[in-house]
DNA sequence: TGAACATATGAACCTATGCTCATATATTAA
DNA sequence: TTAATATATGAGCATAGGTTCATATGTTCA
């Protein structure tokens, strides 16, 4: 019978429950599903991106918009609105020379609510 | 009549849509709790915290435990279990040598399942 | 076309952060 | 008390990430 932790070198101290790990190793979900999740949950942790997507909870708006609305740069906007497509969380939508931008996910409001509920305990 | 931007000074383009940024300003909450709300997320925003978080979802674990089971290092463990006592996740229990942690929040569950619905999309 | 304006983007800078290493603290057992 | 073990923590390092700055792209209008 092999040692199910064989293959994990770094642990510098005696495994005390190895019942528990095995258990618990069970019911973990891929390594990939995992880090999909820290990676989405990276996008809201920067308060520049949650006052965007707050914003964009209200009405649509435009770079221009939301760079005044917060008092940043268009340039800094600009970089955290391209975060947010990327993480298929905003859409723009193009007329004329504005760049529209809207939220693309309905799973934000029930996260945000979440949230909340945390830090207002 | 005054401007109700004229405080905003890092903005270096014209505002478009005046009565929507006005709309939005009035939803918008207070600075202090969308600070908190992006320093809460970030908790979730690193793969080693929600790795840690998924294993306390099956059961309480000690230390020692999670480094084998995750392939860290006690030191990162315990560096990151600090994180999350700090963000009132995760509780500790004393058992002679041995401190055992489990999650301490009832949201946790919520947010993880909107996260990965919007992943699997 | 060319000028004006809105937005996007690459590079550089600076800060934040996760890890390692060494060591401190805490508990148990001899 | 001393040794052994489990956990916590401060310092330092390396990388990631957010902003600024300069500039490119794209659109409208004359």
């Amino acid at each position: 019978m092999s040692n199910p932790g064989k293959d994990q070198v770094q642990c510098d101290c005696n495994v005390i429950h190895e019942e528990v790990v095995k258990r618990v190793r069970a019911k973990m979900p891929e390594e990939e599903t995992l880090y999909d999740l820290a990676e989405f949950f990276k996008v809201f942790g920067d308060s520049s991106r949650i006052k965007i997507i707050w914003a964009l909870f209200e009405e649509e708006m435009c770079v221009c918009d939301i760079a005044y609305l917060l008092n940043m740069t268009q340039s800094a906007v600009s970089h955290q609105l391209r975060v947010l497509k990327q993480a298929r969380l905003v859409k723009p939508r193009r007329e004329g020379k504005n760049m529209f931008y809207s939220l693309d996910d309905e799973h934000i409001a029930a996260i945000f609510k979440e949230g909340l509920n945390h830090i207002a305990e």
